[in-house]
DNA sequence: TAATAATTTAGAACTATTCTAATCCGGTTG
DNA sequence: CAACCGGATTAGAATAGTTCTAAATTATTA
């Protein structure tokens, strides 16, 4: 079937990941590998994911989710993204890129990375290199034309 | 004496922004104001200026520290900086401007807002307006060279 | 001065995250 | 196949930052 091709070639994806990585593929690890990268990119908070992966039938514990969301993002499987004071984010997608954010709902749009044009960044302070540069354009829902 | 005359229009200051936020210019927040808005712009977490404001002999609690951050954020009197899963940081500077963050030790450092170009924003999702556009230039100390 | 409404407060409650120490594999070795 | 080893996983406790609550205080108005 069509079906099971495509997933398993996605498992095979997420083994190559791992073992990239050097991180051994136990059942819970390939699992959120899994939901994470079996398709298109995504925006997850451990605890989003846990609940996800507990929906999907996979038996982890929470403290899992988040050993593995830190090695993932040590690895550079995933990176974080800062949005809000209150929760971790994650970003599957770890190419240069950028963000819409709809503070009301939580709602995460990308904005690819030659959309924004960053003229003339001054040099950091002195004897620090720059890391990346994070943009996030927050938006609001418009309120309702008369 | 000249820094009793600069104190004191500075605590001018503070009531008038007080004032024109509708907020009652009570002890504790005339403090807080005169801490944040006496001088150079500041950059503050909620503890951090509690702190401050302790030893600097002010009698209030970490409770009040919240709600006047808050209702000075409420008033546009400072803005709320996303860097940090962690921890809510205010900045008195609420004209549009940029930031170095140095992860390891949570300093923050300005960009001016112009020396950023941002060339072609794309439209936010239908129904959406822009908020603000936070750049955060996230650097770290170099490696001593050889 | 009394009435009132807003403000402040201590401490409890809550949320997200990290830590801890015990248990559980998975892969190797004898 | 059995014993072993080190990493991985886990439940639950601990922690950090923040918010909530209800009572006491304070500023303003009448």
């Amino acid at each position: 079937m069509t079906r099971d091709r495509a997933e398993s070639a996605a498992n095979e994806r997420v083994l190559d990941m791992l073992r990239g990585a050097g991180l051994k593929p136990t059942r819970q690890r390939l699992a959120l590998g899994a939901l994470l990268f079996g398709g298109e990119h995504r925006h997850v908070s451990c605890e989003s994911l846990f609940d996800e992966a507990r929906a999907a039938g996979a038996d982890l514990s929470l403290a899992t989710v988040y050993n593995t969301l830190h090695q993932f993002r040590e690895a550079g499987l995933v990176r974080e993204v800062h949005l809000d004071a209150q929760r971790r984010w994650f970003d599957t997608n770890v190419g240069e890129h950028h963000h819409f954010y709809v503070e009301e709902s939580g709602a995460l749009v990308d904005i690819p990375a030659d959309s924004i044009e960053i003229k003339a960044l001054p040099s950091p302070p002195r004897g620090f290199a720059v890391e990346g540069v994070d943009v996030v354009v927050r938006v609001r829902a418009k309120p309702a034309r008369k």
